[in-house]
RNA sequence: GGGGACGUAGCUCAAUUGGUUAGAGCACUGGACUGUCGAUCCAGAGGUUGCGGGUUCGAGCCCCGUCGUCCUCGCCA
């Protein structure tokens, strides 16, 4: 090694010691006599301190260094000076006195440096991201990242379960998101496809016997990008065999209780909460509610029917719901103009007609636009079902429930933050179960998998399977940490008949499920186990465990919203060459 | 594919809302200084205002297009 020490390690006990350092620097302080030089590595920062006394020409030489330099110092602990500890740095109160400096490399003037404190814009950030991985923050992330997989890792050794590892080139299946495609070059005109998870090896590894596998897997969706979504992301990707789904969540429970002591220091009593997808859909108009508050979706259809107000009687009349839900106090909150953005927000985004509302005014009364449309009573009526209280600000939409659980939870959330209703440094975490087996595409006019086409029914609901699709209730199970969706799964399908039940449901006929997922089919004949599983998206675990905002930020080298690496350059052109081997020929796309 | 925000010195931002030679802090260059730790002080250099077009006597500012980054709807079994 090139050092002795860390630039964290030195402390008072080490006074006296000759030792090395290396590192960059993380700033510079020039005195003439004497020169200071904070060194920064990853486990901190440490002093040098260069003057006359450290040797001919080396205060020279010090004085050339610049930000981001590499340097090796071998000096001597020193205390600082009565007065000059620095108790901002862990090692504030001893410094090093050099004694021999070299310039392991120099540094071109940095477009930033780590200890910046205006953070630069986030393209410059990844273009120089071995600069921007040197900030102390994305240091903390990237360790805690580390810690958390390590945790689950050891968890599940501990388990008795087995890490398998499935391949990254598989066969595309049309289904769900977007394929990543690889081309073959043996054979001309084939693609493989990166997986977008290992579903079905993970499958066939329990038909193998190997009932207890986990695997930190890397998955690839060619999806349009958000904040907390990246096209190349990382699963904790789980499946047992002989299990029930209490099996699978007991199992995942232990796991969000350890990590969250171990990284946080929390304690969280099991098991965690459990609501029905019915039930989150209703009360929060979502399958990954944020639970850290309270404010519930109420249904006033029947109200609407009595009154007046033509917007509510119409949707009531057509069979359409109104819905409502109260944000407590924030009625003075919201301006006029303020409640106008919020309704062009639900309308665009949301497909709403329109937002109504009321403010609850000092005396009980409701003041709106639309007020004078009710009649007094049901004014009163609404406010009563809504625990309106002087000062609380009442929000409804009139739609279908699709559009009114789209348009109020995305207000719920807004309300969230704006009023502050929880405390960001809490965790919450439940499980949304029961979700239905299909949801109707009416693009494609058919039945689609809500979760993916090896889903289990619940035993109660198999005789509905082809009578009532809608009704189907799934054996799945969703994860929701702090209004995110951090894992979700099933128990599977292991019986023949009932697969190409659900197949013939899909739309998926013999010959197309023979062609995509024979081998699947082929296995679930050779003595298949029950089984299911989970996959936990790490990535969000990441990001909700260090209270981040943006997955991004927990991911050493992540792409752009346009998908590409900045650093990289990535997606890149290829030779034509490379091409003609694997029998592609582009298109430009048409203007 | 749709909606929105942003783009000015290497970086973070400003420019009295269309008006003279586009400014500041940090970084950079040169100098001073032996106890700093966001060091300080003096001096200096640094700009095709993302790019292309238009409107105007005059555009960093207005309009159109385009590129990039971010947020979002659609999409994400």
């Amino acid at each position: 090694m090139l050092r002795t020490h860390t630039c964290g390690q030195l402390r008072k006990e080490n006074v006296g010691e000759t030792i090395t350092v290396c590192g960059w620097i993380d700033s510079y302080r020039d005195h003439g006599g004497s020169l200071f030089v904070d060194l920064r590595d990853r486990y901190g920062k440490t002093q040098v301190v260069f003057t006359a006394e450290s040797g001919p020409g080396i205060l020279d030489t010090a004085r050339m260094l610049r930000d981001e330099w590499v340097i090796q110092v071998t000096g001597i602990v020193a205390p600082r000076p009565e007065g000059t500890i620095n108790p901002k740095l862990d090692t504030g109160e001893i410094e090093v006195r050099s004694r021999s400096l070299t310039v392991l490399n120099k540094c071109q003037t940095p477009p930033f440096t780590p200890s910046t404190r205006d953070l630069p814009g986030e393209d410059l950030r990844l273009k120089h991201r071995y600069i921007d991985l040197r900030r102390a923050e994305m240091q903390r992330t990237l360790i805690l990242r580390h810690r958390m997989i390590k945790g689950m890792r050891d968890y599940f050794d501990q388990h008795n379960f087995l890490e398998i590892e499935t391949p990254i080139l598989g066969r595309s299946t049309p289904e769900g998101a977007r394929d990543y495609l690889v081309p073959s070059r043996v054979h001309a005109g084939k693609f493989y496809a990166l997986p977008q998870s290992p579903q079905l090896y993970k499958q066939i590894l329990m038909i193998a016997g190997y009932d207890r596998y986990v695997q930190v897997a890397r998955c690839f969706r060619d999806e349009d990008l958000r904040a907390d979504r990246q096209p190349e992301f990382t699963q904790l990707d789980v499946e047992m065999a002989f299990v029930t789904a209490e099996d699978i969540i007991g199992i995942i429970d232990g796991l969000v209780q350890k990590l969250a002591k171990e990284v946080l220091g929390l304690d969280v009593p099991l098991p965690l909460p459990r609501m029905t997808y019915d039930e989150a859909m209703e009360k929060y108009g979502h399958d990954a509610p944020d639970l850290r508050f309270d404010m519930q979706i109420v249904d006033c259809t029947d109200l609407a029917a009595q009154t007046e107000f033509r917007v509510f009687r119409a949707a009531a009349d057509a069979g359409l719901k109104v819905r409502g839900m109260n944000a407590k106090g924030a009625a003075s909150k919201y301006s006029r103009s303020m409640i106008d953005e919020m309704t062009d927000w639900v309308k665009n985004d949301f497909g709403a007609k329109g937002l109504a509302w009321f403010k609850v005014e000092a005396d009980g009364s409701l003041a709106s636009p639309i007020a004078k449309n009710f009649a007094p009573e049901l004014l009163a009526q609404i406010k009563d079902r809504l625990n309106g209280a002087p000062g609380d600000f009442l929000v409804f939409m009139a739609d279908t429930f699709e559009v009114t659980c789209k348009g109020l939870y995305a207000l719920r959330k807004k309300f969230g933050v704006d009023l502050k209703l929880y405390d960001p440094a809490k965790m919450h975490c439940s499980w949304i179960v029961e979700f239905p087996m299909f949801a109707w595409d009416p693009e494609e006019k058919t039945w689609a998998a809500m979760h993916h086409p090896f889903t289990a029914p619940r035993p109660q609901d198999l005789a509905k399977l082809d009578s009532d699709p809608a009704a189907c209730r799934a054996i799945a199970y969703d994860l929701v940490i702090n209004g995110s969706e951090a894992g979700g799964g099933t128990i599977r399908i292991h019986d023949q008949d009932v697969q190409q039940q659900v197949f013939r449901l899909l739309g998926i006929d013999a010959e197309k499920a023979r062609d995509r997922f024979g081998f699947l089919l082929d296995a679930l004949q050779f003595g298949a186990p029950p089984h299911g599983g989970i996959a936990l998206g790490i990535d969000r675990w990441v990001m909700l465990f260090a209270g981040l905002d943006n997955i991004r930020d927990c991911i050493a080298f992540p792409k752009t919203q346009k998908a590409s690496d900045l650093m990289t350059e990535a997606p890149g052109d290829v030779d034509l060459r490379q091409l003609r081997e694997l029998s592609i020929q582009t298109v430009k796309p048409a203007k």
